[in-house]
This record gives C-alpha cells, sequence and structure tokens, in this order.
DNA sequence: GCCATATTGTCAGTATACTGTCAATTAAAT
DNA sequence: ATTTAATTGACAGTATACTGACAATATGGC
C-alpha cells in the first residue's frame, strides 16, 4: 500500500538527486560565462586537460581518467579536433587505436583558460563562508569518491591504466 | 602572462564543477536504477510532482517552480503526454496558454514511484556518516538558493507566482 | 482603438549523457 | 592455428540542457 501523504513541492526541493542537479546546471552556467571569450565547454576543457596530462591516450582510456561515457566522449573529441585543439593518430601497434595529442593551439587555450576557470570555479562556492566551503568541498569529494562504482563510468585514475600501456 | 605550473589532473578532479558534474551524474544511475520499474526520468518526476501540487500550471510557470529550462521542458512535457501521464487542456481566459493536469495513471505513477526515488535519494548520501550527510545537504540547499540567480532559469517558488493567477 | 511591447508555446541548432549495437581488430583458449 | 572473447571506435536512438528565433496572442501607453 502506498502512502496517503499530501503531496509538496519539498519531496523535489530537498531531494539530493534535485540539488545536485540543480548545482551542476549553475556551475555549468558560471564556467560559460567566465570562459566565454575561450571556445570551450566544461566538458571539453577536462577533456583538453586529460590529453595535456596523458599524450597519446585513447579514446577508452580518457574515459576512464575523466569518468565520461565512451559515447559521449566521441563526439567531444570529435569538436576538439574540429576546433583544432587536438589531432588523433592512428596507434602503430593496434589498428583499433587512435592516439590523441593536444595541437600548439590547444596547448595554447589551455594555458590561457586557466584564469577564467579558476574564477568560475571560485564563484560556485562563493557565497558560502570559506569554512563551509572547505567542508562541502571535503564532503563532496568523499561523497563522489564512495560511490564512484555507482556511475555508469569509474573513475580510473592514471595510476589504474599504467598497466594497460600498450609498451609496458 | 599565463602560468607556467605543470598541469595535473587535479585541475580536474579537484574542481567544484567536476565534483557537481559527476555527482549529478551518479544520482541519475541510482535513480534510475531504483525506478526502472517505473517509466520515468528525474526530470519527469519533478514536472509530474509540480504539476500534482499546482493543477492546471501552464509550462512556463511549471518552468519557474521547478528551475527547469522553457525549451527543455517542451520536450519532457510532451513524453509525459505522450505516456499519458498527463493532459494538455487549453485555457479559455487565454488561447497562447495551455494548462497542465494529472492523468490518473499520472497520479497512481507518482503514488506508487514514492518508496522507489526515497530509496533512491538515501542511497545518493549512504556512504557518508548521518551527521556528514547533514551537513552536505544543508550546505548544498544554502549554496543552490545563494546561488539561484547565476543559473539561467532561477527558480520561483509557488508563493512568488501566485500574483501571476489568471483570476487574482 | 492603435501601436509598441511582452508573453506563450514552439522550433532549429548545438552539446552533453546514456543504452544498445556493430564491424574491425586483437587477444585468449585450447 | 582456429575458434572464441574482448576491445575499440563508431553509430543510432532517446533524454536532458541551453541559445536564439518565431508566430500567435495579450497587454500597456497614449
Amino acid at each position: 500500500m502506498p502512502n496517503n501523504k499530501p503531496v509538496t513541492m519539498d519531496a523535489v526541493y530537498t531531494a539530493p538527486g534535485y540539488l545536485f542537479r540543480r548545482m551542476q546546471q549553475i556551475a555549468v552556467a558560471l564556467f560559460i560565462e567566465e570562459c566565454k571569450a575561450f571556445d570551450l565547454t566544461p566538458v571539453q576543457y577536462a577533456a583538453l586537460i586529460a590529453i595535456s596530462t596523458h599524450p597519446g591516450i585513447d579514446a577508452t582510456r580518457l574515459s576512464a581518467v575523466i569518468a565520461f561515457d565512451r559515447s559521449t566522449l566521441g563526439n567531444v573529441i570529435e569538436r576538439l579536433e574540429a576546433k583544432e585543439f587536438i589531432v588523433r593518430k592512428p596507434a602503430p601497434e593496434d589498428r583499433r587505436v587512435k592516439l590523441l595529442y593536444l595541437t600548439k593551439a590547444g596547448a595554447a587555450v589551455l594555458d590561457e583558460i586557466m584564469p577564467s576557470v579558476d574564477k568560475a570555479q571560485a564563484r560556485m562556492l562563493q557565497p558560502l563562508k570559506p569554512a563551509d566551503r572547505k567542508t562541502l568541498l571535503a564532503l563532496l569529494t568523499q561523497l563522489v569518491d564512495l560511490n564512484n562504482e555507482a556511475s555508469r563510468v569509474p573513475l580510473r585514475a592514471e595510476d589504474a591504466l599504467e598497466h594497460l600501456g600498450k609498451s609496458g
């Protein structure tokens, strides 16, 4: 037997899932606003950073390093390639794989966008008191980590991927 | 002059924006998993709740009550109508407006899905200690509220909309 | 009453996200 | 070595999200 309680909007407003969705939208809006001078979305920025720190990574491993869906990432890579921020080169030892590298333009945009990204990230938490910012960030980091396996694409950090290297 | 610091993945992993995105994806995954018996997404659920608590609301005001984009909501409403969980009726006093009402099936699915939604919401925070759950939820609620105007579609709760009533 | 303005729903275009599938290719089993 | 498995990038289909535009309709100033 289901419930008989009157339904109010609190069923939505106080649900963590709703708050996470809302906060994510706010985060994207702030990122776009701060970084509108650069032709980069938050997802594209994360992908660029990962390619920058892992030159020659392939799409599947990139997906694990930033925890983005492999299908989605295909389109992201396409757009980054169209903007000439990255190049795709076929891997010599495995003809299925295409390796990803930053171009000069990609490295440049990454270098230049950093201050704006930092500003956007700061603005997201700015309304809170400094101590609360720290607390929230710590709890959020913890929660994302502990819920890692609950997402379709769990994060597999660099270390966990090294043994998958082609010539290891 | 931009920076010269070596870029690591921490530029991504520790950014609040990245953590919010990740947590939102986890939240959706848990919702879908718990509610797979019901043909409802998180967004559709929120819309249904709002229509349930505001029978005869129109799409624009619905968008303000759940803080979802008006364009996006059009498609959501379409799908809810296709599933016959809601109906759209033209407003008699304003021929631009279409009023939204729950169907019997819509009310039924809302009633039945509640326990699963609650379970999903609980699972999102479960990895944290109970005290930490409270803290995170409180800070998150605060942050979303204080950042309300930063999002493209700020939340306008019921109260703020009452004076817009047709026959007020 | 007429005209500038605002509102409403809709649509086209772009960008995440996820599910499921597929061909090509590689690796593993025996 | 040949069959079987798994992996890789790609694709089709669905569902959010946002931008910008549009026609139909209402509303306000005058």
